[in-house]
DNA sequence: CTGTTAGCGCGTTCAG
DNA sequence: CTGAACGCGCTAACAG
């Protein structure tokens, strides 16, 4: 590693001259400007980012910590994170919880070195589920700011992001009904987290409010491990539904291929809508309708609003320290030819 | 942030003797250490590890740059790097490159200030094919050790971890033989990469020595932009084969879901297998057979080879630094009734 | 047993 | 115009 003092050496000049030159002080000479940046970049120096965090109290670089990264939509979300930093000469350190508290806790500890700048966290499924969030708050106390973004609590007060999952299924509902479907199934698999209860609520809210009823058996709720195919099949046979709303894309496509196989002409018969990702979609035939959430956007605001704080807190315009912002980011609808 | 000096002031001790104290030091007598941690404990206190890094010249962190976050096999490989990593207490500081050679050089320059200790990377597709590993070559030449994986190149000298691309295909193609088999289609969508090539290679060096002949006519080499369904449809009627290799899972897939269009039974009629990723071949009827990368596993012999290097350098064990290791990890096949 | 000093690499006073 | 001195937070060599 090529620094100022090896500079100094060989130009035998001191090491705060070199430091100058490189930074344009009007201090200098331009002949010795220009011999201290010419040597620099035959040498390809570059100053040490640690010696200037431990000078500025600044990284330049923030933490994220995701439950897990192999998740399409997190990963999505992190890209979109990627995207806003690297525009802003942000470094990003990603670390996973694989859904467990404790790997949250631990997480968090080793931001709290002072190796980052600003953190962005969708809390873990047991974190949820044990509602214990003093780790969290014990982080919102120090100095770094934190913006939350689709598991979200209202126990903690920050900024946060989250998607329209009550409206998004309620005007699926209404579209559906619009399009002449009487009959509307809903297929949810992530019961414990506020996401899907938020989506039933809306499911149930609009068939309140389209349908003129809501039957509960047309909600199958799957656990993750049971045999997903074989429960979709029973409940399409059982209930005979004219659409089906998935909460998550794989049980979308699954339901897809089921109703094939079951001889009903898709989207004729049977309309199919799943949450989540327009790539994806492509692996049924026809393809998934998808209600597609801004993963990537939900990373570019996170990261604006936690940009945000951080200057906030380094230039002093303290942007009222008690008052914070939850934005929603809506989700849109693209058509896959199974609606 | 809570520092040693902090510490000291409170308990009217030096800096150092705090230090020492933390650090179990058999110079500081027993009361003064327990009262030290104590208060540590108490006030919360976490070393700073900027400043830990500049005085060790160690970061505890590694770079990995990958050309597509969203791409799913890397982010299997992320993943694996990830919890080799964090088993060794590394933080992970991603970057990508979206297959641009400029992203690529701007992310080696920002890995290259002292903030990390090691890098892994996956090459850019737009540095393959422009063949210039001049900036790859610059790092090398630092002190900073580099894994590369998958994307590789000859002209690097550096540990590597690759797929075993061409044994993967020709083991299939004499698998699918093995179930009489007789005319063996082959797609690829990658055509410009050595991976797609070592693929195709193997295809044709499998058709002659278990078919007796190679037809041409049975590659079919697909571009990202192109209507791929219409594409496969073609082939697959113009030549009826009663097998089909896809190169990538998604035309895998769309293969599956076209020959059942047909009305082609499969795997009766048709064998379909696809390389590519477990948890996706679930979307199709009957589940796409894989050929399973093992992307974890190239992540963790990644990070592996990493540390080894970073150790030699630091530890002076000086793993003869002219001698570099080439993993090849294998392949799996697995089962999904497609074949 | 405890404190003082020096130095990791850098930028920023303040003297010359 | 240039250099010496200081401090960010920490550890380690050296004094006491």
């Amino acid at each position: 590693m090529i620094t100022l003092k090896e500079l100094a050496k060989q130009l035998e000049v001191s090491v705060s001259t070199v430091s100058k030159a490189l930074n344009d002080s009007t201090e200098i000479s331009t002949p010795t400007v220009e011999k201290v940046k010419s040597l620099a970049k035959k040498l390809n120096y570059r100053p040490n980012k640690i010696a200037l965090s431990l000078k500025s109290n600044r990284t330049l670089t923030i933490g994220v910590v995701i439950p897990d990264i192999l998740n399409r939509f997190y990963s999505k979300v992190l890209d979109g994170i990627h995207d806003a930093a690297d525009k802003n000469g942000y470094d990003v350190i990603t670390v996973t919880t694989r859904e467990s508290i404790t790997k949250e806790v631990d997480s968090l500890q080793i931001l709290s070195s002072g190796n980052v700048d600003g953190v962005i966290i969708a809390m873990s499924e047991e974190t949820l589920n044990k509602n214990d969030f003093s780790h969290i708050k014990e982080f919102t106390m120090k100095e770094t700011p934190i913006v939350m973004f689709d598991r979200v609590t209202d126990k903690i007060n920050c900024d946060k992001v989250i998607i329209d999952d009550f409206d998004a299924i309620y005007n699926e509902v209404k579209s559906l009904k619009q399009l002449g479907r009487k009959k509307i199934g809903f297929i949810s698999t992530i019961n414990d987290l506020n996401v899907g209860k938020y989506r039933a609520n809306g499911f149930r809210k609009a068939s309140y409010d389209f349908l003129g009823k809501f039957d509960k058996n047309l909600i199958l709720k799957i656990s993750k491990d049971l045999d997903k195919h074989f429960k979709i099949q029973k409940f399409i046979q059982k209930n005979n539904p004219d659409a089906i709303i998935s909460a998550d894309i794989l049980c979308g496509v699954i339901s897809i291929n089921i109703a094939r196989d079951l001889g009903i002409k898709i989207p004729e018969e049977l309309s199919v809508v799943g949450f989540g990702d327009k790539t994806i979609s492509e692996y049924s035939s026809p393809k998934l309708t998808t209600i597609y959430q801004h993963g990537s956007e939900i990373g570019n605001r996170s990261f604006e609003l936690l940009i945000d704080r951080m200057h906030s807190r380094w230039f002093g315009l303290e942007k009222n320290t008690n008052s914070f912002t939850t934005e929603i980011i809506p989700t849109i609808t693209l058509g896959g030819g199974s609606k």
